[in-house]
DNA sequence: GTGAAAGCGCTAACAC
DNA sequence: GTGTTAGCGCTTTCAC
């Protein structure tokens, strides 16, 4: 591998001056940095990021980790954050699993974005102290070295929520996703709280962890009991299309026999039939928000934070 | 930011102690190590990898570059490689756009996955001079710096073509996806070829860009002109979801009317109605392989290549 | 078993 | 306008 010792022995120059004109610096005359540049060219000179790390104490990029690359969720808000950050010359790099805790340790970024239930909130709180700015997208943490961005699911799902008791639902069930995750918590309270404005009781609670197939089981058990709701509102899109599945193969109708509702409005919820109503977040949008408040955490140190409202997309399944 | 400096301060004893004991050198005896793994820890120390990989000159990091976070294409694959690669200790870091180029210039990454058709060869030969190994998923290149693990679309496509032609369909359409690339190329080519080998002339071609709108527009086209084949085979699924949504709302019955086949079987592709036949990749166990391939080529700098094979599913749209 | 010191490839302050 | 040089934070060779 050519270095910029090499380039400034061809150069016949110092490797100083290598640098400069590599890097654009105003001293060096248009001439110079041209023939610089040609040789660097030619040996196929490449700058060591490891190197221009270390000396700048920065690296210009910055990580985003998520919790899988499945999910139908991560495709806009990542496309999101990579449109504002390239904008701004920054580097965006995405990991997963233990190679999130291997990138956090060894801050191969300037900052972090976060949207991983599976990292420990003391691993959250450790980084925080040492790595920032961090930005997290799926839980509150009363830490001020942390920037909570969750969406508000709190407002969404109320609202969502009293559409539903406008139309006439009356025994209202939930079905939670995996307990515990900001996600659920919040879209739950909201829930709760539009039910309790409105004088009425959850009908039932249900246990699921968001996928198809959580919901699928708890369909399965309702089933096999004949206790359903007029309507059930679940805490993600996935687990209400595993609920539908399983009902419409009971003999159920939805909506006629029972109303089901999600959350996230991935593409499946369209396709599905009958259409999922649910609940949208312009997740692109909050990506460059998300990016935006990165930006200038990386300044400032200190910047107004931002619940990212969702859209109700009332469909046909109640 | 503590340093390994700090650490030797604060322990009493050098900093190549304190390099030793924490990289758990055997030379360090069990008592000291403990104890300067404590200050670190204490002084909330983590080594910064900009140093280490800049001394060590590798970062134990593989870089796949993938050319969007949507597709639902990637996700098996990204977790096939992720689960091949941690457990050799090594990070998986993933980006997409301008950020991947920068990573490929910097070199913050010690071998390389690509499958992004909008990097361009002469990048890729570039790069392929300076930082190995490179994978390409997404074409091939006759440059022996780069080991291509195309997915073997000729073959799949010829036997789905088989599959076709045995069922009695005779007027069968193509519909490309994004010309040039590989993926289409060769698809393309397994179905003229197994039409060649059955006496069949192909009946029509249509050019799309892989995506839902792009098979939409062709039905229109289609519709339109009253000109409908007894099949048409895509070069993706969703192209053909595309299409059979538009010829759907036409009046127009698939299977019974039209046949229409996918490739890369998606989870919509089970969902719609008709369910759509397609060809499946293991991606999962193709990025293993992937991942293997890398981790022995980082090694031996040679290695065999392999062809993932696809799988047929025969579901319901012809 | 531990320490001194060289050096990885850069940037940038400073000198000329 | 260009060169010299210190130093970023590590690893590792070589002495002791």
């Amino acid at each position: 591998m050519a270095n910029i010792k090499d380039v400034a022995r061809i150069a016949g120059c110092s490797i100083s001056t290598v640098s400069y004109a590599l890097n654009d610096d105003r001293r060096i005359p248009e001439g110079t940095a041209q023939r610089i540049k040609k040789i660097a060219d030619e040996i196929g000179y490449l700058p060591s990021a490891a190197a221009r790390n270390l000396k700048k104490k920065s690296t210009k990029t910055i990580l985003v980790a998520i919790s899988d690359f499945g999910g139908p969720v991560y495709h806009e808000l990542l496309d999101g954050i990579h449109f504002e950050l390239t904008k701004h010359d920054y580097t965006m790099i995405v990991s997963t699993g233990s190679s999130t805790d291997n990138l956090l340790k060894e801050r191969m970024a300037d900052g972090t974005i976060i949207s991983d239930i599976n990292i420990s909130n003391n691993t959250l709180k450790q980084v925080s102290k040492i790595l920032k700015p961090i930005i997290i997208l799926d839980r509150k943490l009363d830490d001020t070295d942390l920037v909570d961005m969750t969406i508000d699911n709190f407002d969404a799902m109320y609202r969502l929520t009293e559409d539903v008791i406008d139309k006439g639902y009356r025994k209202i069930s939930f079905c939670h996703g995996t307990k515990k995750t900001h996600d659920n918590n919040y879209r739950f309270l909201g829930f709760k709280e539009a039910l309790d404005n409105h004088g009425l009781d959850v009908y039932a609670e249900y246990v699921g962890n968001f996928t198809k197939l959580s919901g699928a089981k708890i369909a399965e058990e309702l089933v096999k009991n004949q206790d359903l709701p007029e309507m059930i509102m679940c805490a993600n899109d996935e687990m209400a299309i595993g609920i539908m599945e399983i009902l419409q193969k009971a003999g159920y109708r939805v909506p006629e026999d029972i109303g089901i509702s999600g959350f996230d409005d991935i593409e499946l919820a369209s396709y599905f039939s009958p259409k999922l109503s649910s609940v949208r977040i312009n997740r692109f949008e909050w990506g460059r928000k998300i990016a935006k408040t990165m930006l200038s955490l990386l300044v400032k140190h200190k910047t107004d934070v931002h619940k990212e409202q969702g859209e109700l997309k009332i469909r046909e399944s109640y």
